[in-house]
RNA sequence: CGGGGCGUAGCGCAGCCUGGUAGCGCAUCUGGUUUGGGACCAGAGGGUCGCAAGUUCGAAUCUUGCCGCCCCGACCA
């Protein structure tokens, strides 16, 4: 992409609202644009990031057997009364009328819909296990928006539903999503906790928070230190294996929303060293909750004993527009946000210290081509704005890689690369920075 | 929802108390000098002062109502 055609409304002055760093840098970096309380526009940076953590999302679902659909944002509010919640939810859902009267709702959550949607086409426990997902927008009425796409209004969120035959069989399913929340986070580049956590109104039994800890997160969090840097389950884990030796491991040591906390199990469970109280992001949720909303939507199966049993649910939710902010949170520095390659809206930026210079366009359109045609993704600043100016944007959105084009390098047939994440800076050849940036990009998209 | 605050050029702000020509920095445009970490000089454009009503000869400024947004608290991906 170059610059020129790109749509890239940077901010040199920090908006006075924005109270959080990747809120400011979101703004500053033109990712999202305000429309409303807790409503953003996506810009086309923003969006490409969006798309990189969706697709993770996405791929870690599929891996752990999950399917992937898309339910409607709108509902009728007759579902929601079938399972009790329309007056239960309170004034956190948006409620509409169509022309004819009709009440309808834009969803906040999906569990009543996936429950009618299964219900209609499932019979018999020989169906079982189910796992559906969409990744669709909400919209929760927040008393409060704040933080910017941390707490929006509307906000894109991944959520999963397990359908099981027994408990035993549900709890399975909830260890799947277990490791798949492992894996999805620390393929981003973040250290995310499990920890437990309360029901809150989706009600259950078992439930864990997924936290990454972050100076602004919204909760208090307590742990052991041992967690931080916990092996994470790789690509090659089984998922119709036994995964509950995983299960135990990250839950064998202290670990707590401050809901949940008890502060003499704290201290007797671990070290005074090994004690962590911080703040945290929530970025997933994962509940198994039985019968609750099978039993009122009689979402049946005949059992393998004869007769019908509700089936056994779960549901599990990731954040995806949050993981943006907890990103940044995770991944920044002075000059502006530091992308890990797995979700950096471009691997590479390519500057053109001097636009209008014959040799020193001509080697960046070299190297734009080639990087193109290894398929890195590529923003070219090819505008006329001095080095200075271009340096200090590369460095605010923050691509993996800088390669530097100039009068200087050229005499020497050098390119000058600098790595986002370290500063580091060497020289590569003209003729092989293409094929070595390249190289290096791949190896980190191949990471888990 | 309770408490606090803000709304003036694309962005950041001053002006309001004490009514009288709407201003500053950045950004933008033109010309020139520059060009390796957000340049300099000269010139130019850009505003229903959130909306409405009222007071007044006269309102960005005073009064009232409304709208929007932000921050602090209890809820949530």
């Amino acid at each position: 992409m170059r610059l020129s055609r790109y749509y890239l409304p940077l901010l040199k002055e920090t908006p006075a609202e924005a109270q959080i760093v990747s809120h400011r840098l979101m703004l500053r970096a033109g990712m999202i644009r305000q429309e409303g309380a807790g409503i953003y526009a996506w810009l086309p940076l923003g969006f490409r990031v969006l798309k990189k953590i969706e697709q993770i999302v996405r791929e870690e679902q599929d891996r752990a057997g999950a399917v992937e659909m898309l339910m409607p944002t709108i509902q009728p509010a007759d579902l929601w009364r079938e399972s009790g919640r329309y007056d239960a939810y309170g004034k956190e859902m948006l409620r509409i009328t169509d022309r004819a009267d009709r009440e309808m709702l834009y969803g906040p959550t999906n569990e009543e819909m996936i429950t009618e949607i299964f219900r209609a086409g499932v019979r018999s426990y020989k169906d079982l296990p189910k796992m559906l997902y969409h990744i669709q927008w909400k919209f929760r009425d927040e008393i409060r928006p704040r933080f910017g796409i941390m707490r929006g209004r509307e906000f894109l969120m991944k959520d999963c539903y397990s359908f099981d035959v027994d408990e035993t069989a549900g709890r399975r399913s909830y260890n799947k999503m277990f490791v798949s929340y492992l894996r999805t986070f620390s393929r981003m580049g973040l250290k995310a906790i499990p920890m437990r956590a309360e029901t809150g109104p989706i009600g259950g039994d078992l439930s864990h928070e997924f936290i990454i800890l972050a100076e602004t997160g919204e909760s208090a969090v307590f742990c052991d230190q041992g967690l931080i840097n916990m092996a994470v389950p790789p690509k090659s884990t089984d998922f119709e294996g036994d995964l509950q030796p995983v299960i135990e491991q990250f839950t064998s040591l202290y670990a707590a929303t401050d809901e949940m906390h008890d502060e003499e199990e704290f201290t007797s469970r671990v070290n005074e060293n090994d004690r962590l109280s911080a703040r945290g992001i929530e970025v997933g949720h994962i509940f198994f909750f039985g019968e609750k909303y099978s039993k009122p939507m009689k979402a049946v199966v005949a059992s393998p004993e004869g007769g019908e049993v509700p089936v056994q649910m779960g549901s599990y939710g990731v954040g995806v527009s949050r993981l943006l902010g907890a990103i940044i949170e995770a991944h920044h520095d002075d000059a502006g946000c530091k992308w890990p390659t797995a979700v950096a809206p471009f691997h590479v930026g390519l500057i053109n210290m001097r636009s209008g210079d014959g040799p020193c366009e001509e080697a960046c359109e070299k190297i734009y081509a080639a990087l193109e045609a290894a398929g890195v993704e590529v923003l070219y600043d090819d505008t006329p704005a001095r080095g200075g100016e271009k340096f200090a944007r590369m460095d605010l959105i923050g691509l993996p890689y800088q390669i530097t084009i100039g009068p200087r390098g050229l005499e020497a047939g050098e390119a000058e690369v600098k790595s986002r994440a370290d500063g580091e800076k060497t020289s590569i050849a003209l003729d092989k920075v293409a094929s070595e940036i390249a190289a290096k990009v791949k190896v980190e998209l191949d990471y888990a």
